[in-house]
DNA sequence: CGACGAGGTAAACGCTCGTTCAGGAGCTCT
DNA sequence: AGAGCTCCTGAACGAGCGTTTACCTCGTCG
């Protein structure tokens, strides 16, 4: 077998012929996120994502310094909004860290839900940028997993959580690991086909975290 | 920025030069996963893979049709193995679905820290594979998540398991796929370099599945 | 009206890819 | 000794890649 001329798309996505009056900028960033949620950044060319919004490869060098540089375009701005959103939803909150922690898996695994395309590209595709970015967008998930050690610890100091311990200690960092990979990975296989809404999803998915870590009951 | 020439790995992995005394289809294979694991499929040349095997190019092709086939080979070897282990483990567990349930997440969360690299590439890279393969290996995938909702279900029945519920209803299939992914991809960041070992996270995220699912207490 | 710049096209460049193939080295048999 | 294998080499092939370039087509504004 040659070079491959197709792949089956690495997830299912709407397929759609892009740019409704939209700016350029727009209708290619939309049609890169498409594309590399589909069939993963390596294998979609320049060619692809130009044609599936109506124009030829070398317009994307009037916008784009690079291919490169279009993937990191659309991965961190996903990726900054993701941890705004984490954020916003713990501070919400308000004190209760039964709450907070309710309050992050359910934004968490909602918007894999909805948005799973992004969250999808977002995870799968870092590796291809280059160090100084990978770095970046690491500082961010980082920063995501910590609030959510810092949730668990401030509910384990409160006597809220008893969470399972390994030769009577705690691992505070990879239980918030679990609780992630968790919840990311949902964006592998949601769909609109399922049963559950995206609310049903991000309540049941909050009430096994809360399990998980012994959450003393009485809560939201 | 032209094409790559080097990428950093998506995972940790050891480097070495294979081959020694082995036959060459041995040091192939082990080269190709630890090349996949590292770099992933579609940017890793057969060039690489036969270079970190200290043969050329050409030699592959006396072993193996393609490069795709390969990749099928080395994959489904791995998924045929791993779903032997999930079987196994719950088979040997007697009958009490908690003990079964623990048996399972404690086998394939070991495997999965102990042949991370494995485990990685017959989960990242199937999407390569044409359709028939791909077919295969998915069923598989849904044969190990159907042991896992079987137990769940007998442990429903029984009364052992108490659930979340949505609605008043239990979803198996999407808890079973939260459990799983969860397991899974403990492959993308365990390594020797952390606090736990693997039998350590093995029984943390059994004792955290148990949990999730409301496993009545007295158990193991 | 004519200059200009923004943003498009399509050919071309240099490179790397998976795969093929003619040849050769090193065995084991007779 | 030499035929017949198994296995490897290394050049070659056609194709596709990301990117550059020369040119074209507009709408805007002095």
């Amino acid at each position: 077998m040659t070079k491959r001329k197709t792949v089956r798309p690495l997830v299912a996505a709407t397929t759609a012929i892009e740019r409704e009056g939209r700016p350029p900028v727009e209708a290619i960033r939309s049609a890169a996120f498409q594309q590399f949620a589909e069939r993963g950044y390596p294998v979609v060319t320049v060619r692809d994502i130009m044609k599936a919004c109506g124009l030829t490869q070398g317009a994307l060098y009037n916008h784009f310094r690079s291919k490169d540089e279009l993937l990191h375009d659309i991965i961190a701005s996903t990726q900054a909004e993701l941890e705004r959103l984490c954020l916003n939803a713990v501070t919400e909150a308000g004190d209760d860290p039964r709450a907070q922690l309710a309050a992050f898996v359910r934004a968490y695994v909602r918007r894999h839900c909805r948005l799973r395309v992004e969250a999808l590209v977002a995870n799968r595709e870092i590796g291809w940028l280059d160090d100084k970015r990978v770095a970046e967008i690491r500082r961010s998930r980082r920063a995501i997993r910590d609030v959510l050690v810092g949730i668990l610890s401030r509910g384990l100091e409160r006597g809220l959580f008893s969470p399972p311990t390994i030769d009577g200690q705690e691992d505070l960092k990879v239980m918030a690991m679990a609780l992630l990979d968790q919840c990311t990975h949902v964006s592998m296989w949601y769909g609109p086909g399922g049963r559950l809404s995206e609310d049903q999803m991000a309540a049941l998915y909050a009430e096994m975290a809360l399990r998980s870590v012994g959450a003393k009951s009485q809560t939201n």
